[in-house]
RNA sequence: GUGGGCGUAGCUCAGCUGGUAGAGCACAGGAUUGUGGCUCCUGUGGCCGUGGGUUCGAGCCCCAUCGCCCACCCCA
């Protein structure tokens, strides 16, 4: 047997349907703020990911699917998807547009990870990107962006997390003094931080080891030591989200793991999936673009992980989706034309609509509407296809009337209103 | 990359101290030749992850390998 790709799924009816309703949605709520989907290549020059995501990143150092075409070009599967914008903005002389400009985009992208609930190395993220906007209330409006998109999605109980970062010159004083202030502790803290004291000591902010993060709480928050400006940046932008009202809950340790970002970053954390799962991340990149050869043009932006937000979606709102009412149309005999003509009334009146097209007898017929979940079923036999006529059939309720074609519809669609709890089961 | 767990039907699993493979669910048909969900009957479906070894004989024991899951790391 050909298995899938490791790392790779495979993502099966009815669980599709949350993916396109949730898709669906961030093209609504993102279209609403004037954001438009931007369709970018899957495969880019790796270079872009080294200079854009940064060399001393786990994601450029160990985790990109990078190989040579056939004329040895270092070609690579797209790891996230800030950087490709990027480039697109500066390939396509998107500067000369007026600004900001406002994108949003969807789809795959690939990491070399070891593999574990909600960490595949096919994964597909949801983001948007303000471009050409270095306000505060640049960051206010994708994050309420952000907010709204996940409480149209029903959820309640996400916490957006908030850092200032300061800017990239803020970056190695502040590095300097946290080493100086862990520096007395160095020998207790745990075996990943000691690696991480040369590679990137700013993770050692985030470490999950009791012991480190006891030693952690003591030193001083990055925020505290960026620049006035920087500093007064975020603040604004705290300032904002309270008076429109969205949660935010400030994170003195938050560091994110590339390397462009600046000044605000966040991230959103389900409870549902632990700590660690982190369904969203982004932030402010101002120099992203400027460092990949364009203009000086500032950006923010965010990051959903898909499969981790279908993963925790809220229950109702998986109810709503999948519970989809739609009719079975069953014919009887040498009906079959009549069967196909009456589910065309129906779907042009907007109903789903079922024929059953296996040749099955009325029994099985009706057994098979049954279990695929048929809110109604219509039947028609060559009797009624004469008249002119089908019987209507309320699976649930087991009742049935006979009706002529012109009424089918206003009989069908009341039927289909009805919150239809009572039929099938588990 | 590190540590741990698990691989038997589409799914969930049983399978005794080694004796030639089972159940439930699901799927298809029938009992009811024009009426479903209950019941009953029948059927489809397995190189027991793969390879090697021990043995008269391996789903079971041994070795290897692959795959899956969980945690760490990292991130979405």
């Amino acid at each position: 047997m050909i298995r899938k790709v490791k790392g790779t799924r495979d993502i099966l009816p009815p669980e599709s349907r949350l993916w396109q309703a949730v898709e669906a949605e961030a093209v609504r709520t993102f279209g609403a703020f004037g954001y438009d989907e931007i369709r970018l290549p899957l495969l880019e020059p790796t270079e872009l990911f080294v200079r854009g995501v940064g060399e001393g990143t786990d994601i450029v150092g160990k985790e990109m699917y990078t190989f040579t075409d056939r004329k040895g070009r270092s070609l690579t599967l797209r790891p996230e998807g800030t950087a490709g914008v990027a480039r697109a903005y500066i390939e396509n002389g998107l500067g000369q547009r007026p600004h900001p400009l406002r994108l949003f985009y969807a789809g795959p992208m690939f990491r070399y990870e070891k593999m574990q609930r909600g960490r595949y190395r096919q994964f597909s993220q949801i983001g948007i990107e303000l471009l050409g906007a270095a306000t505060p209330e640049a960051d206010v409006e994708v994050l309420l962006a952000l907010h709204t998109y996940l409480g149209r999605l029903g959820f309640d109980d996400l916490v957006i997390l908030l850092n200032d970062l300061g800017d990239p010159e803020d970056r190695a004083p502040y590095v300097a003094r946290l080493k100086e202030e862990l520096g007395p502790h160095r020998e207790a803290l745990c075996a990943d931080c000691r690696r991480r004291w040369d590679e990137n000591p700013l993770r050692i902010l985030d470490c999950k080891v009791e012991r480190c993060r006891e030693i952690v709480s003591g030193t001083t928050p990055i925020a505290e030591t960026v620049s006035a400006e920087a500093r007064a940046h975020v603040d604004r932008v705290r300032e904002l989200l309270e008076t429109l009202g969205v949660a935010v809950r400030p994170a003195p340790r938050l560091v994110r793991g590339l390397d462009y970002y600046m000044r605000t970053v966040f991230e959103v954390v389900s409870p549902a999936l632990g700590e660690h799962a982190v369904i969203c991340g982004g932030g402010r990149y101002d120099r992203l673009i400027a460092d990949l050869g364009g203009p000086a043009v500032p950006g923010v932006g965010f990051a959903i992980g898909e499969d981790r937000l279908v993963d925790v979606l809220p229950e109702a709102y998986c109810r709503r989706v999948l519970e989809v009412p739609f009719v079975a149309v069953v014919p009887v005999g040498a009906a079959a034309a009549a069967a196909q003509a009456l589910a065309q009334r129906l779907r042009e009146a907007g109903v789903r609509t079922e024929v059953e097209v296996s040749g099955r007898s009325l029994r099985a017929g009706l057994k098979w509407a049954a279990k695929t979940g048929a809110r109604v079923a219509v039947i028609v036999g060559e009797d009624e296809a004469a008249r002119g006529e089908a019987v209507v059939r309320d699976m649930a309720a087991g009742e049935q009337r006979t009706v002529t074609v012109d009424a089918l519809v206003e009989a069908v669609e009341p039927l289909l209103e009805a919150d239809g709890g009572a039929d099938d089961g588990h």
